[in-house]
DNA sequence: AACACGGGGTC
DNA sequence: GACCCAGTGTT
């Protein structure tokens, strides 16, 4: 029983077509794990292709503005990838002469390259015999070897890597790391796994002691938050022009753009935000609330988010005191500006 | 070690 | 509704 081998064979004949795997850069190998963090591949593959079309090397990322990074990115989530993909850009540039250091402790300095991306990249580009442990990787070993222990708590994380170093192909790790994942995405699946054709069934201690619907276990997460957000998107009468302000808290939606807002704990009607301090700061007189969308459900997984928008419409442009940092853009290039997904949702509904 | 960080798919 | 996904950085 070789488990490399097994698995090598399977992936020859198994493996999807991906872009990133007919001709091997660290460019687009790089490119496509940050993307692929936590992202199935049925949702960012257009993205990959996007961004390889927009930057066809990592010299032209670099060079490109962090708005326009983000604006390409809009709609994956987690954007911190996208901020640290444009600094690991420069620091490859100014810093490496434009090539990836090929060492494992070296690529983890990078920013948004940690224990998995760096294996990923060692092992694909360079032949380094670096596991990756991704989730994926995890339910294959974790069933493969019976390995029931709560798989969020590093005592367990290094049993399975210590399994993984013992496993992986010394000939062909980058092969080897992409089958398992490939396996764990086609074969060995989080539900309902057909364990009937799978190539290691004699071999499995989960299915031999019929654990796998146990397999992996991870301890259950905390609880969500809910959190209210009320959006004032204001314009004059005729909608030419709006206000934004950029993100730049620790907070979902880092360096995304957004209306002017109000964060309030629990539900809250307009008359209740009226006695708010931001109103008497920011407006005067002659408020015209053109219109009031119900509030937006916006799950994510972390916390629940509650959006309220009103358009506000003000008659006389003295009426208002912009905040410092609100900036003031003709309604006709607001598509050129990051946003949240919600967000992008309200204004396409608004400018229809 | 626990938590924050998106959005979408699946059962 | 709960869980998961080609994880990383901060506290």
């Amino acid at each position: 029983m070789n488990f490399s081998s097994i698995l090598l064979s399977w992936y020859a004949i198994n493996k999807r077509p991906l872009p990133w795997r007919s001709d091997i850069k660290p460019y687009k190998i790089w490119l496509s794990e940050i993307i692929f963090q936590q992202t199935r591949i049925d949702q960012g593959i257009a993205y990959y292709h996007r961004f390889i079309e927009a930057y066809p090397d990592i010299l032209q990322l670099a060079n490109a503005s962090i708005d326009s990074v983000l604006k390409l990115w809009q709609g994956l989530g987690y954007y911190s990838r996208a901020r640290y993909l444009h600094q690991t850009a420069n620091i490859i540039i100014n810093n490496f002469q434009g090539e990836f250091p090929q060492d494992l402790k070296e690529l983890k300095k990078l920013p948004g390259i940690g224990n998995y991306t760096a294996a990923a990249i060692a092992s694909i580009c360079f032949g380094k015999s670096e596991p990756v442990l991704d989730g994926n990787a995890i339910r294959v070993y974790c069933r493969f070897l019976g390995i029931a222990g709560d798989t969020t708590k590093s005592s367990t994380r290094s049993e399975i890597m210590k399994a993984a170093n013992s496993l992986i192909s010394e000939k062909h790790p980058g092969d080897y790391n992409q089958a398992v994942m490939e396996f764990g995405a086609l074969h060995c699946t989080p539900a309902n796994p057909d364990c009937s054709t799978c190539p290691f069934r004699n071999h499995c201690s989960a299915y031999r002691q019929k654990t796998v619907s146990h397999i992996p276990y991870k301890n259950p997460s905390t609880k969500k938050k809910n959190r209210h957000f009320h959006y004032f998107c204001i314009s004059d009468e005729s909608l030419s022009f709006i206000y934004l302000l950029k993100r730049q808290k620790k907070d979902i939606w880092n360096g995304l753009y957004e209306f002017p807002m109000i964060e309030t704990e629990k539900e809250s009607s307009l008359e209740e935000l009226f006695s708010i301090v931001f109103f008497s700061q920011h407006f005067k007189k002659d408020l015209h609330i053109r219109s009031t969308e119900n509030p937006a459900k916006h799950i994510l997984s972390h916390q629940n988010l509650f959006l309220c928008f009103y358009h506000i419409i003000i008659g006389e442009e003295q009426n208002l005191i912009p905040g410092s940092d609100w900036i003031k853009i003709k309604t006709s290039v607001v598509h050129e500006y990051p946003v949240a997904k919600p967000i992008a949702d309200y204004l396409q509904k608004l400018l229809k």
